[in-house]
RNA sequence: CGCGGGGUGGAGCAGCCUGGUAGCUCGUUGGGCUCAUAACCCAAAGGUCAGAGGUUCAAAUCCUCUCCCCGCAA
C-alpha cells in the first residue's frame, strides 16, 4: 500500500520508523514547518523531518493545511492510507476522505480516556497507573473516532511524562504496522468510542505546572512526574522561582501551613502540604541547572518556616 | 542581531561595585568520640579564580575580545 505519514516531535518518530521498516511503502511525509528554538532564533527542524531527510523520502512542510494546494499535493501522492502520529494539527474533511483506507491516528492514550494534545501526560498527573495507545480510524472530532486495537502499558511509579513518552511511543509504532496489516487483511472491526466515558487532555500550559501546596503530597508528586522534562512544576521561595523536577511523598504528618519548609538534617528539605509531607529531591532555580536538593543546600541559605507559594513581592 | 544570568579546590555558592597574601556549606582522606552511626569533634589534602590581551607597583576584582553553560521568551 502506498502510505502518507503524518507527525512532528519525538513521539511520531517511532511511528514513522515502523513504517519504513513494513512491508508497505511511505510515498510521502508530512511535518509541521521548522520552528524558532533554543537560546539565539535558531530554526529547528521538527524530528519527523530529520528521519524523512535520512530516508530519503519527500516530505512537506505546509504552513497552513487547509489550502488547495497542500490538497493538491498530497493527492499527487496518491496515498492509499494516511497514518497519522502527533502531528499537531486537526485534519478536515476533504484530508479525511482523500485515502481510499481512511486516516488512522496513533493516541497516546486507552480511548475515550485522555482525548487531546497531551495524554501522556495528563495520565501521569492524575496519577494513573496504566495507560497505553489506541489506533482508530479518524474523524472531525478530536480524537473521536471508532477504535481500531488497543494496547496497555503500566505506568511505573517513578515514571515522568518524559520517561514514559517514549515506550508509549514503541508500542504506538508496532501498533500502527500491525493495524494497517489487519486492516489490509480485513481482519479488524472499527469500534466506537463510549463517549459518555470520554475525558479530555489539553495542551499542557505553562500555569499547569504551578503547585497547589493545599493538595496532598502524592498529588504533587504526580504534578511533578508529569510536568517532566515540560514545562515543569514550579513554586516561587519569594520572589525567587523554583522548578522542582523530583519530590516524594514523606510518611511523616506535615507541620504547619502547607507550603511551609522544613529543613531537616542530612541535607535535606520538606515542605507541609494539604495532606502530607513532601520532600523535594531535585531542584532547579533561576539562571542555574537542576541538582540535588543536598547540592542546592550547600550553596544557599534556605530558612526552615519560609512559606512556598505564590509569588511575593 | 529577541531579553537576561553565569563560568572561583571534587559539588554547590560567597568575594567583584569601593583592586593588595582566596572564603563558606558539603564531599574526600586521616585521627578522635561512641555499643554503634549516614550523627558529633579535630586535622589534612585539593584552586594557573574559563581562555587571551590590556590598564596598574599590584587584577578573581577594572577594560576589550574569544569559548562554554543556564533562565526567560518563542
Amino acid at each position: 500500500m502506498r502510505i502518507v505519514f503524518m507527525g512532528t516531535p519525538e513521539f511520531a518518530v517511532p511511528s514513522l520508523e515502523a513504517l519504513l521498516a513494513s512491508e508497505d511503502q511511505v510515498v510521502g511525509i508530512v511535518t509541521q514547518p521548522d520552528r524558532p528554538k533554543g537560546r539565539g532564533h535558531e530554526l529547528a527542524p521538527p524530528p519527523v523531518k530529520l528521519v524523512a531527510q535520512r530516508a530519503g523520502i519527500p516530505f512537506l512542510q505546509p504552513l497552513k493545511i487547509r489550502t488547495p494546494d497542500f490538497l493538491e499535493a498530497l493527492a499527487a501522492w496518491k496515498p492509499d492510507l494516511i497514518a497519522v502520529t502527533a502531528f499537531g494539527r486537526i485534519l478536515h474533511a476533504p484530508i479525511l476522505n482523500l485515502p481510499p483506507k481512511g486516516c488512522v491516528n496513533v493516541h497516546g492514550s486507552l480511548l475515550p480516556k485522555y482525548r487531546g494534545a497531551a495524554p501522556v501526560q495528563w495520565a501521569v498527573i492524575n496519577g494513573e497507573t496504566e495507560t497505553g495507545i489506541t489506533t482508530m480510524l479518524m474523524d472531525e472530532g478530536m480524537d473521536t473516532g471508532p477504535m481500531l486495537l488497543q494496547e496497555r502499558i503500566p505506568i511505573l511509579p517513578d515514571d515522568t511524562a518524559g520517561t514514559l513518552a517514549p515506550r508509549l511511543a514503541e508500542v504506538g509504532g508496532r501498533l500502527l504496522v500491525e493495524t494497517i496489516s489487519r486492516l489490509k487483511a480485513g481482519a479488524i472491526a472499527p469500534c466506537a468510542q463510549d463517549h459518555a466515558q470520554a475525558t479530555m487532555a489539553p495542551l499542557l500550559k505553562k500555569e499547569d505546572g504551578m503547585i497547589d501546596w493545599t493538595g496532598s503530597a502524592q498529588s504533587i508528586v504526580n504534578r511533578v512526574r508529569g510536568m517532566s522534562p515540560w514545562p515543569g512544576a514550579y513554586t516561587f521561595y519569594g520572589q525567587e522561582r523554583w522548578n522542582i523536577w523530583k519530590a516524594a511523598a514523606v510518611q511523616e504528618p506535615a507541620q504547619g501551613q502547607p507550603g511551609t519548609i522544613l529543613i531537616g538534617a542530612k541535607q535535606s528539605l520538606k515542605v507541609a502540604t494539604g495532606n502530607g509531607l513532601l520532600e523535594l529531591l531535585e531542584i532547579q532555580t533561576a539562571n542555574s541547572k537542576r541538582m540535588s536538593v543536598g547540592q542546592f543546600l550547600a550553596g544557599h541559605r534556605i530558612d526552615s518556616g519560609v512559606r512556598l507559594g505564590a509569588a511575593t513581592v
